[in-house]
DNA sequence: GTCTATAATACGATAGAC
DNA sequence: GTCTATCGTATTATAGAC
């Protein structure tokens, strides 16, 4: 099956469809882009839907793993909240495709009923997280889905805009301002 | 040049676009659910694209007038932080199309270079205002564009969260949890 | 201003040779 | 596994009657 040509197609297509949009990408693009012929790469995906499956496990498995080694780096959750925004932000810097992938294609509009993969298995990783530090007492008692997107809901907002042309600084740059924000907004104090 | 059949064209392919996405909307689609044929959707617009951009504009308009008329509620930041965070939640729960159009529909994609309209001037606005309410010395010293988004993101999450079917309560019904984390992130205290 | 009919094109997907 | 060639279809947009 030639794991190396998937492979390619896969980070071709990732490129393009971040870039120009799905439906503004078709097969034959990322055929000549991956130095491929239509055919070669309906070879490995029986639809051009497929490739865009492919992409969202992929990049779904890689952010719940990344997720759970930052937060296995330290034991105070302030700690683990700076790292946590550190790393959305620097992965936005570093891996821009596959980010971009995760939170601005329209997942619902490829595959009808498709949720989006900052709302699946990554998302749910960090609730459970949260819910536990609630009980905890480590942060104020508020609505669990709150405590979440005040962690994410930031980080995430400044990708979209790096994305939309509106900043040009490293993302990473800001972590410190983001999060004071975060953090003095969910702590018991 | 029939303006109730123009707009009838406009508000139409909002809930179209905003529903099915854009390239899964064609202009037969429009036609048809407007009662019209396709020829005369083309005699009021020449092109598919600018019937995006007619939604685009109107939609900018409404909530630069919708966030003036909220900020002159009320004398205290604090306040106009919660007014600003409660009338996001509402018009996300009352005109869903015309929020989700100006939030969750990717002008890129359409018309390469086109900013949302969250970043256009609805977003300026908020800015120039907080940062003079910096400056006073009414919220904490941070980067501008942290201010603005450290009350826009969260709203924003929930709402495309809610549109992603992840939540199913009215958004306005988590106002005060919001409210809680954003206030208290830029706060001078 | 609205209709029907159709042109022109691009796309997803397939067939069959190599 | 990869290629070229092509089928069938859907789409944007136009032409011309009414």
């Amino acid at each position: 099956m030639s794991f190396e040509t998937r492979q390619r197609i896969i980070s071709t297509a990732t490129g393009l469809f971040t870039r120009q949009g799905y439906f503004n990408t078709s097969v034959r693009d990322i055929a000549k882009a991956a130095g491929l012929s239509t055919g070669a790469v309906y070879h490995h995906f029986p639809r051009k839907k497929e490739i865009a499956s492919a992409i969202t496990d992929s990049t779904r498995d890689f952010l719940v793993t990344e997720f759970e080694s930052t937060i296995a780096k330290h034991s105070e959750l302030k700690d683990q909240v700076f790292e946590i925004v550190h790393t959305m932000l620097r992965l936005a810097d570093e891996k821009r495709d596959l980010m971009e992938y995760a939170l601005h294609v329209k997942h619902r509009e490829i595959s009808p009923g498709g949720k989006p993969i900052c709302l699946a298995e990554p998302f749910e990783l960090l609730k459970k997280h949260f819910r536990r530090q609630m009980a905890l007492g480590n942060i104020r008692k508020m609505d669990p889905h709150a405590a979440v997107v005040c962690l994410t809901a930031m980080p995430i907002r400044f990708m979209q805009m790096k994305w939309d042309g509106a900043i040009s600084k490293k993302l990473i740059s800001y972590t410190n301002d983001i999060y004071e924000c975060v953090w003095r907004g969910m702590e018991n104090s």
